[in-house]
DNA sequence: CGGTGAAAATGATCACCCAC
DNA sequence: GTGGGTGATCATTTTCACCG
């Protein structure tokens, strides 16, 4: 398999990490700095995914017909378990979770995959910005098995000399207001437990990025109820923001985007929180 | 040894096709 | 219309045997 071109390897290794991913997706983290053609980028990219198909390393999963906010339904393509041994993934050794149970996981994968995408087209051309860290569920899970919750994805952003730590939590919708409670209380029980102290610098934003905006007030609400019962969670709850997917792919970009926080001001931008998740100081809420 | 040029591999583009 | 796919063709890059 060494005779794989340097592309193919790429894409097997973003499909390990994301595990599961559109073309359209693909062809961006491949080759959103190349200089061909947007016709080119396509034919390349199916062309990768064709190889990869007759080498049994990829599969390709049922097009989904909902899609997400804005962006029309797409054929999900994932490693198949020939092609996440070849790629030695950590991916392979996950029980359960490798297997696709339905359309569910498929389109959140593809939105947390999507937000992802989100942040590096912000970082895309800017000196001085870029993502870090994107390790989506299995990756943050590598070795912190004590956590009470786990976010979709963690994500450390460089800006303006600092960085942004941020937990990622994708919402299509699909759970309950006290399903959702429950998650805002593990987080809770995360931070309350200094399990998390162990593999991060700083307690980071959560970030809840949701299909609509009515579904960001609603989940805002909902860890409202959570976080203003007790008073020492005052502080956490900035921590707490939500926002729409459309938003983070409109032109303003994640950091333009409008991140509804608790308190007096509920309305942030997530560049106010860059001065706070620095590294360098502590947690908004340490103490 | 380095330089050269033909052959081979890979990349890029266009023009189509089909399914929904 | 949009998305997914293939074949033909031309361009570019890489490889490699051969030469002085």
């Amino acid at each position: 398999m060494s005779a794989l071109p340097l592309r193919d390897r790429a894409a097997l290794a973003e499909l390990s990490a994301q595990r599961f991913l559109s073309r359209r997706q693909l062809e961006e983290l491949l080759l959103a700095e190349s200089t061909l053609a947007a016709g080119s980028r396509t034919t390349v990219v199916k062309r990768i995914l064709r190889r990869l198909r007759e080498r049994g390393l990829v599969q390709v999963s049922p097009r989904l017909f909902e899609g997400l906010d804005g962006i029309p339904g797409e054929t999900a393509y994932s490693l198949t378990p020939v092609g996440r041994r070849v790629v030695g993934s950590g991916l392979a050794e996950q029980r359960g979770r490798g297997a696709v149970r339905g359309n569910f996981l498929l389109a959140h994968a593809l939105m947390v995959a999507e937000i992802g995408l989100c942040f590096r087209r912000c970082a895309r051309g800017k000196a001085d910005e870029s993502v870090l860290i994107w390790e989506s569920d299995w990756q943050v899970a590598e070795g912190r098995s004590g956590w009470a919750a786990l976010p979709d994805a963690r994500l450390v952003y460089a800006i303006e000399g600092r960085q942004l730590h941020a937990f990622i939590e994708a919402d299509r919708g699909t759970e309950g207001a006290r399903f959702f409670a429950g998650k805002i209380a593990r987080y809770l029980d995360l931070y309350h437990s200094g399990a998390w102290r162990g593999g991060l610098p700083v307690w980071p934003l959560v970030l809840t990025v949701t299909l609509t905006e009515p579904r960001a007030r609603e989940l805002w609400r909902s860890s409202e109820g959570v976080l203003g019962a007790r008073a020492e969670n005052a502080a956490l709850a900035r921590t707490f923001r939500f926002a729409a997917l459309a938003e983070l792919r409109g032109e303003a970009g994640p950091f333009g985007a409008i991140w509804r926080v608790s308190g007096t001001d509920s309305v942030r931008r997530l560049r106010d929180g860059v001065a706070r998740n620095d590294g360098t100081t502590d947690p908004p809420c340490a103490g």
